[in-house]
RNA sequence: GGGCGAAUAGCUCAGCCGGGAGAGCACCUGCCUUACAAGCAGGGGGUCACAGGUUCGAACCCUGUUUCGCCCACCA
């Protein structure tokens, strides 16, 4: 601070540095307890519970934006004065997890087997402990305003007890059962998967045509099939009923090859399609989820013929046991086409389910799971959208979310993993079942004491699908959850919008009665600059750690924000960040100009808006400031409210930097240097503006907004930081048409001086004496009072202003909406270059004259356009043919 | 097989209820002008994917086509 004399900024003398701006304020922040809600307020409700990430790892680019769009939504809602929670919490993400830390075990080589359950299950919450530790470091890095005294993890006793209860209720219901059904195995993992987990991918085959002979005959009957290593587990062929081909075979049997089984041929109208392969089709009821259809209808047997691994097991002749299934395959095909029975192969492109964590193909298999009854749960969900009491940010979101819940099948909710909620059921040797809240003693039904636990544990979206109630205390029905339930929106990714979305609005309607968000905010996925899907592989990744070590918090987020209406894609440009760094500097730079024009010591009075007709000095350039301010406070306000965040920030940006930099401070400084009345005028207005900017900028840029405005003189200061002041209202009062108009009139003498002199290419440093012509003698008392404000801003050194003033000899012209500008040329330009220039402007105009006369000639536009629209462009017509006139006659001087 | 999204300047994208095509970056020219060279001033650049239609008027509404991307779906 020993430069504090030369450069009295008042502490803004050095450089705007991010890095120890953001250090500090975060720990002040929750210090001081600004995030913390209050369970009961006289203050509306403001609630967004985050989408809890995993502790699989660190935060990515895409947890970045959530931890945006949440935090500027809440810290906006908080200034409004809402009773603002932002509740965080991680997710325990069974299977991910769970994998995540047998990989770090296989590197020692290391099983979970040879640890055991519990052993295994200590080392997942280390890991978890670890990776929670860098979770909430970086979500403070980017600024998270939310209340860490809430935090929640999905699997802390709380929510423990929440999916507890919520199990037992669904089972005492008969939502929630025990079946024997065809699932979706993941041999990756030895665990079965619901229907979202499984992704379908297009995969190169083959269609093995293979013989089947018929019994005690010569007749063969082809089956095609994708799979032929499933035919040992073939328990019948189908045929279509109707097909003349094969009608008489229906209920005679085949010899299945290889074996030394007999299986029936069935008629199959469903299942079978003449037209396709060879009309027959091989029924593996266990392995297929068609032929586990057809099983049914026709009472087939099922032979299952995979162990966990997909390798075959002892339901296979010995020579084929053990293998795994595409080995099985070889073996099968090769032995077919030895035996003389594999007719023909062909190319085929099918359709394949692989698993979403391991991406091996999922191989279907009869096993006993778990299973929630949806529909009764989606229907009141639908409803609830239907009638609006859940709206979606981007209505196109709403047929999505009504097509797949109307389709809507059984959840298949156990997994055979050991990280997780534990499936609440007891089993007793007579067979019984037990479903209670606390572990039980005795089996309910018989009183054996003999009981064990399920060993399965329950899908990571069951407990996600609580977290809007399960983080506000239920299923104990505590103030938190009578304050903030239903919460206000739930901001995620769409990705999620089924696993996560639709199950949080079931089970938030069956267990709490209501839904559990007003408003759903879909946003997009973030991508590359190019659109390439961030991988490891591709070495694409933006680690938002870097990205904010390079550019700051406050940059990545403004990026991020202005980003977030884009629909499917976010492609993320660094340069992007880049150029809102530079804004963060622009802003930091600013301040520095307006401490050092502050008297030291003092802080400018605050601006009454009742009585801005009284205050001194204050000029016109004052008063369009106030206005232009006011315009972007209703526009950025207005912005939040429709959840277009992007809008918002850009508008404050542009406000900011091409407003309030580019003008206002330039205008300033002829008024400060004059001193007195109007310059006092003009610090009040700089801080005043300079102060609601801050504001309306905080929510996107926390840091540089707090570190400036707690160093700014302000009088009227209604909060010690600017966390918890207020959101500045619009205000007519701040309005001033005339001062706009009156404004207008200057920038377009400013802009038509500055436009001849950069086309003809005359220094900066040159001053010019410059005429100009105005319409009538008000106009004239204006410019010639903007006087100081053209020798600052456009190095005019002498100035004349008429009305219809007389042309000088040998002038460049410059023709502005309401004035026509003349500068002499005499030895300060090419009388060559003037005249290109003007011709180049008489050709812009010309294109633009043909275009609205053609439009006016148009009867039927001028009888049928609103009469106001035609006016306006009849006066756009008239002021173009008026600048080409004087264009034109210039040349016509210049060259005579 | 069904559904959805995108196509606008060299790049990444805005563009509301149909009425003079915009921003950032990049590019060109001139400037270290006392807040800021991470800056200032000036400038160039677009057949709004294509073809029809509606309309006085279409980037915008309708129909179709092409390209790219995504979601859902049990055809062997």
């Amino acid at each position: 601070m020993s430069d504090e004399q030369q450069a009295p900024a008042q502490g803004f003398s050095g450089a705007y540095e991010h890095e120890e701006i953001e250090a500090r304020w975060y720990p002040e922040w929750v210090e001081r307890g600004y995030f913390e809600a209050a369970d009961e307020s006289d203050k509306p409700p403001f609630c967004i519970v985050i989408p809890p990430p995993n502790v699989t790892g660190s935060l990515h680019i895409g947890h970045a934006l959530t931890a945006t769009i949440e935090d500027v939504l809440t810290r906006w809602r908080r200034m409004q004065g809402y009773n603002t929670l932002w509740l965080p919490g991680t997710d325990h993400a069974g299977i991910a997890t769970q994998m995540v830390v047998e990989r770090e075990l296989a590197k020692e080589g290391v099983s979970r087997f040879d640890l055991g359950r519990d052993k295994f299950i200590e080392k997942v919450w280390e890991w978890k402990a670890t990776y929670h530790a860098r979770i909430t470091k970086q979500h403070e890095r980017l600024g998270v305003s939310v209340d860490w005294k809430r935090e929640r993890f999905t699997m802390d006793e709380g929510l423990s007890r929440a999916v507890r209860k919520a199990f037992v209720d669904l089972y005492e219901d008969g939502l929630l059962y025990k079946a024997k059904r065809l699932v979706n195995w993941s041999p990756g993992i030895h665990t079965v998967l619901s229907d979202l987990e499984v992704e379908h991918k297009e995969v190169k085959g083959h269609l093995w045509h293979m013989a089947y002979p018929v019994t005690g005959s010569d007749e063969r009957l082809v089956v095609a099939t994708t799979r032929p290593e499933t035919m040992l587990g073939d328990t019948a062929v189908a045929v279509h009923p109707d097909d003349p081909r094969y009608q008489h075979l229906i209920g005679k049997t085949i010899d299945l090859p290889l074996t030394d089984r007999k299986i029936p041929i069935v008629g199959d109208a469903i299942l079978v399609d003449m037209a396709f392969g060879s009309g027959a089709v091989k029924v593996t009821p266990a392995h297929d989820f068609n032929d586990f259809e057809t099983g049914q209808r026709h009472g087939l047997e099922m032979i299952g013929i995979f162990d966990a691994d997909a390798k075959t097991n002892g339901n296979v002749p010995a020579r084929y046991q053990g293998l795994d299934r595409y080995e099985a395959r070889k073996r099968i095909v090769a032995d077919l086409d030895a035996a003389g029975l594999l007719v023909k192969v062909e190319d085929h492109t099918l359709n394949l389910g692989h698993c979403q964590r391991t991406g091996v193909p999922v191989e279907p298999m009869l096993s006993d799971q778990w299973y929630v009854n949806v529909k009764p749960l989606a229907e009141p969900a639908i409803r609830a959208v239907e009638e609006g009491r859940t709206t979606f940010v981007s209505k196109e979101w709403e047929k999505v979310y009504f097509n797949w819940m109307h389709d809507i099948r059984d959840w298949c909710v156990s997994r055979q993993l050991w990280w997780g909620h534990q499936i609440p059921a007891w089993y007793c040797p007579n067979g019984h079942v037990t479903v209670v809240m606390d572990d039980p003693t005795a089996c309910k039904e018989c009183g054996s004491s003999e009981l064990w636990q399920d060993p399965d544990v329950l899908d990571t979206w069951f407990s996600s699908g609580l977290w809007p109630f399960s983080t506000l205390g239920w299923p104990e029905q505590t103030k938190a959850l009578k304050t903030f339930y239903p919460t206000s929106v739930m901001e995620t990714g769409f990705d999620i919008l089924f696993f996560w979305v639709a199950r949080m609005m079931m089970l938030g309607i069956r267990f709490m009665g209501d839904v559990p968000f007003r408003t759903v905010y879909l946003h997009a996925m973030v991508r590359d600059e190019h659109g390439q899907k961030m991988s490891k592989t591709r070495g694409n990744v933006i680690d938002p750690l870097d990205v904010i070590a390079q550019h700051g918090a406050d940059a990545l987020r403004f990026t991020l924000a202005s980003m977030a209406a884009q629909a499917r894609d976010i492609k993320l440009s660094l340069d992007r960040v880049a150029g809102f760094r530079a804004f963060a500097n622009k802003i930091w730079n600013a301040t520095r100009f307006v401490m050092m024009n502050m008297p030291e010591g003092q802080t400018p009075a605050p601006l009454d808006l009742g009585k801005l007709d009284e205050v001194a000095g204050l000029a016109p350039a004052d008063r369009w400031m106030l206005h232009k301010l006011d315009v972007v406070i209703e526009e950025a306000t207005a912005a939040l409210e429709d959840y277009r965040l992007n809008d918002a920030a850009l508008s404050v940006y542009s406000f900011f930097w091409n407003v309030y930099c580019d003008w206002y401070i330039e205008l300033s400084k002829s008024a400060l240097r004059a001193g007195g009345e109007s310059a006092d005028a003009t610090r009040r207005v700089l801080v005043h503006v300079l102060d609601r900017a801050l504001r309306l900028l905080h929510p996107f840029m926390p840091f540089i907004t707090e570190e400036i405005w707690q160093r700014l003189p302000l009088a009227d200061r209604d909060a010690e930081s600017i966390v918890v002041a207020a959101w500045p209202a619009a205000d007519a009062r701040r309005r001033s048409d005339d001062a706009v108009r009156q404004m207008d009139q200057v920038i377009d003498v400013i802009a038509a001086v500055r436009n001849i002199r950069g086309e003809n290419r005359i220094s900066p440093n040159k001053g010019l004496a410059v005429v100009v012509s105005v319409q009538d003698a008000q106009a004239k008392a204006l410019v010639e009072a903007a006087a100081p404000y053209l020798a600052h801003l456009a190095r005019v050194e002498a100035l004349t202003v008429d009305v219809d003033a007389a042309r000088p000899p040998k002038s460049a012209v410059a023709v502005g909406a309401s004035a026509t500008v003349y500068v002499p040329l005499e030895g300060v330009v090419d009388l060559d270059e003037e005249i290109s220039r003007l011709n180049k402007a008489m050709a812009k105009l010309d294109k633009e004259i043909e275009r609205l006369r053609g439009k006016l000639s148009n009867e039927r536009f001028v009888a049928n356009a609103p009469a106001e629209v035609v006016e306006t462009e009849r006066a756009r017509l008239a002021e173009a043919e008026g600048q080409r006139a004087t264009y034109a006659e210039s040349i016509a001087r210049l060259q005579g």
